[in-house]
DNA sequence: CCCAAACTGTCATGCTGTGACACTTGTCGT
DNA sequence: ACGACAAGTGTCACAGCATGACAGTTTGGG
């Protein structure tokens, strides 16, 4: 099962890399080569948020990130899209952990409220560094979103691919079909949005809160309540 | 007023641009250099649309659109800062258009409500070619959008962009103050992505509406009404 | 043990975006 | 009007991203 989801993200796809770890159901660990290639896959993530929060985004040349693994930058495209792809493999293990968690939340959860507690509980282990995560490239992305708006950028598009995955989940707690149902589609992209507002809301100096956790449980908090608030009453002021 | 809005886009501004037009506010149509300099930007996106709708976005080169005005591309960068932001010109005016129209709803509709009636109101008037929107212009950004990612994405920031300015304007609506009072933030954030979702169930052909402003308008009635839906009743099933 | 497929390196190339500098043209003061 | 000054533009040069093609190397399987 956890590998499903692992095997699901396409995150670093790019043509002429199939994903032959999964051809085959038999093989657990498969070949040397499979192995290796998965090396140089972790030793280029390393190097790049290695450079990365050394010298920033734009000043790291995808050279310099290869040749500190000692491959060719050809190679590094092999490996992915483009320099802003490298940072995906990170939010993508979020996410599909943010989904596990929402399908094991319990049943009488009304869609938001279970999303909420899901996204909290993983953000929260991120942050502390429960499970595999590690605080430190977490801090990092978070860093480098700020400051080059190419990678927040790239966040926000990888957020639109995994709406449709989303809206489906979201679909199936509510037990309806989201080709004829709009309101799944709804509440995923309510959702996607919120996310990229916390990042803001934290990195403008907005809230006063520390953790990105809390301002997501906020304001998730606030969506679960309606959002259609009624203009001012000309009785004040 | 019509001018003000104008003048406060800031699309294609780049460093070493100045918006020279607004320094001064005794001088009307100001110079014939500042004449020349917006036949120069007029004429650069036309030259983008046209080839973009003939050749598609990537295919068409940055060259190609200067040499079809006669300047070199390097002057094509002084008045754009990449390639997509030429098609955030007419973005930017819809959204302007928009934003006027919300401040001028009746004050006693809700949030959603009120920006639902302005966006569709504005979005129509594209898709009829009313005012000064041309409708041809309209389907051909929306074309380009399904075709290039890198379009999409930009056009996903510049919505995230105008986040801000959206906030500030639900803040005042509601009568409350967007630094200490989440609510609009969660608004602004709600709306801005159901415009993009609304234009991916339009192009996956999800939803069987024609038109955009339609698929637009059903969402944002959804949103008004809360969307935190219970999950299914076991009992179905 | 050898072959085919997969992986990688090298080379070549196109395009985006930017800096530097010189040249032209419009603007404004006198 | 005329000259100084600024704004706009062209040209040249260049770094970096991304991709295609081809050849050499590894590796897994028959």
């Amino acid at each position: 099962m956890k590998e499903l989801l692992a095997e699901a993200s396409n995150v670093g796809y790019h043509p002429g890399m199939e994903a032959t770890t999964a051809v085959q159901g038999c093989t657990p660990t498969a070949g040397r080569r499979e192995r290796k290639k998965q090396r140089t896959r972790e030793a280029l993530v390393d190097s790049a948020f290695q450079l990365f929060s050394e010298k920033g985004f734009e000043a790291t040349t995808v050279e310099e990130i290869a040749d500190a693994v000692d491959v060719s930058s050809r190679t590094f495209f092999r490996y992915f899209a483009s320099k802003e792809d490298v940072l995906l493999t990170f939010q993508e293990e979020q996410f599909a952990a943010v989904q596990e968690a929402f399908t094991a939340r319990p049943a009488d959860e009304p869609v938001i409220t279970a999303i909420r507690h899901a996204a909290v509980d993983v953000i929260r282990a991120c942050e502390d560094g429960a499970f595999g995560f590690d605080p430190e490239r977490f801090g990092c992305i978070r860093q480098l979103m700020e400051s080059s708006p190419a990678v927040f950028g790239s966040s926000l598009e990888h957020g639109q691919k995994k709406h449709a995955e989303m809206t489906r989940l979201v679909a199936g707690r509510m037990g309806v079909d989201p080709d004829t149902d709009l309101r799944p589609h709804v509440v995923a992209s309510a959702v996607n949005s919120v996310f990229h507002t916390a990042f803001e809301l934290l990195s403008s100096g907005t809230v006063s809160a520390e953790r990105f956790s809390d301002v997501l449980s906020e304001l998730l908090r606030l969506a679960e309540d309606g959002i259609n608030y009624p203009a001012a009453v000309p009785a004040d002021r």
